[in-house]
DNA sequence: TATTAATTATACATACTGTATGCTTAATAT
DNA sequence: ATATTAAGCATACAGTATGTATAATTAATA
């Protein structure tokens, strides 16, 4: 009847790591090629060497499941660098450094992210957390647009504010996977959208 | 023991209009906001008024039906409109109409699209057919390229070869899926792409 | 020593895919 | 006119999936 609160320790350390565990296995399902939608939770228990209901009590469903594991994604893949690029002073330097982030962090696991976000677009549950997360480029693209003086407070241009989600479009998983599916290298895929950002804010 | 061809006449028909009938009520059912991924194969026969099993003897798997979806979209879009854009003399037109077609297709049913779009990446059945449809695009634009004398046969400048690439990276439905969502009209979308597009072939 | 968090085992309800078998009906061929 | 066939449907079944309920186990913590 006396509530313990237990607030941290060895077991909550434990259950991190199970977590942990839970998500490598289930992105390393999901890179594996052949496996396309045999994606089931008694494959990902297995491959993780755990109970199936395990996944249950740590993530509270499938999509939870699935909604964990792409922020577990940007911890893998160096999205961290974006603090970095946001404390850049000139805002020139700001947009290629957002650009070059986001080329490693797609290239970081491209299969995986692709399948993650085709499930989002098929699951709303999963879809609004992504685009969510999607909008914040909209927002530091208007953020360095902003520091460029490009975008004044008056928005009396139509122009002008279509830009920031012009950016943001070039930004995107689907524009770097398009590219990167025609062959382009990571190389050239950053010059042809530092091309084409530079060709944006200059019309 | 006699073989009889029964070439055709009113039984054909009848079963093309099923056909339709049930590529209709998919479509229906995809576009349907609400529902994500209530996609059984009941209820595309529920919402079509036939037997479930009638799906599977015209389309012999959940994976055929999908495929053939897409070739239905593409009947409803004016994607016809695509041999017109092959048959402007002007290259630059072309590129323009090119555009416009694809801009027009994708807006003619841009939830049922992308979704059906996103079930392609997690089936590599459905998937192969529609990389392929994609690739018609990058044809097409090497096909106007190649008139504008941009694109001679020596391939010496990895920058020309992959011009047709981020012209058919524009024209995707994702790029205009990203912009729609912004908020931009389909008149807008079309300006910004030819505005991109124009950028890239003179670079 | 009692309590609790984390994990597991067993079982169950529900739903979906795909196949097998056979039946009916209307169109078609001879 | 009669046999044949395509199209569609009813029932049943096997296999697999998600998610929940219940209870048991184990190790950490109060």
């Amino acid at each position: 009847m006396c509530p313990r609160p237990y607030k941290s320790g060895k077991r909550q350390t434990s259950a991190a790591e199970t977590r942990v565990r839970i998500l490598e296995a289930l992105r390393k399902l999901l890179a594996n090629e052949s496996s396309p939608s045999e994606l089931s939770m008694e494959a990902v228990a297995r491959e993780a060497d755990i109970s199936r209901l395990t996944i249950y009590y740590q993530f509270k469903s499938r999509s939870g499941l699935l909604e964990a594991l792409y922020d577990h994604l940007a911890n893998r893949g160096n999205m961290r660098q974006m603090s970095e690029a946001f404390r850049e002073p000139n805002p020139r330097t700001a947009l290629e450094k957002m650009i070059r982030t986001f080329v490693q962090f797609w290239a970081s696991d491209p299969v995986v992210i692709r399948r993650l976000r085709a499930m989002s677009s098929l699951d709303t549950e999963i879809g609004d957390g992504i685009r969510a997360r999607d909008f914040r480029r909209v927002y530091a693209a208007n953020e360095i647009l902003r520091r460029m003086n490009k975008h004044p407070r008056e928005k009396t241009e139509p122009q002008n504010s279509s830009v920031a989600e012009i950016l943001a479009m070039l930004t995107s998983f689907e524009t770097y996977d398009a590219l990167s599916r025609a062959g382009q290298s990571n190389d050239a895929i950053t010059e042809i959208l530092l091309k084409l950002a530079h060709a944006t804010i200059v019309s």
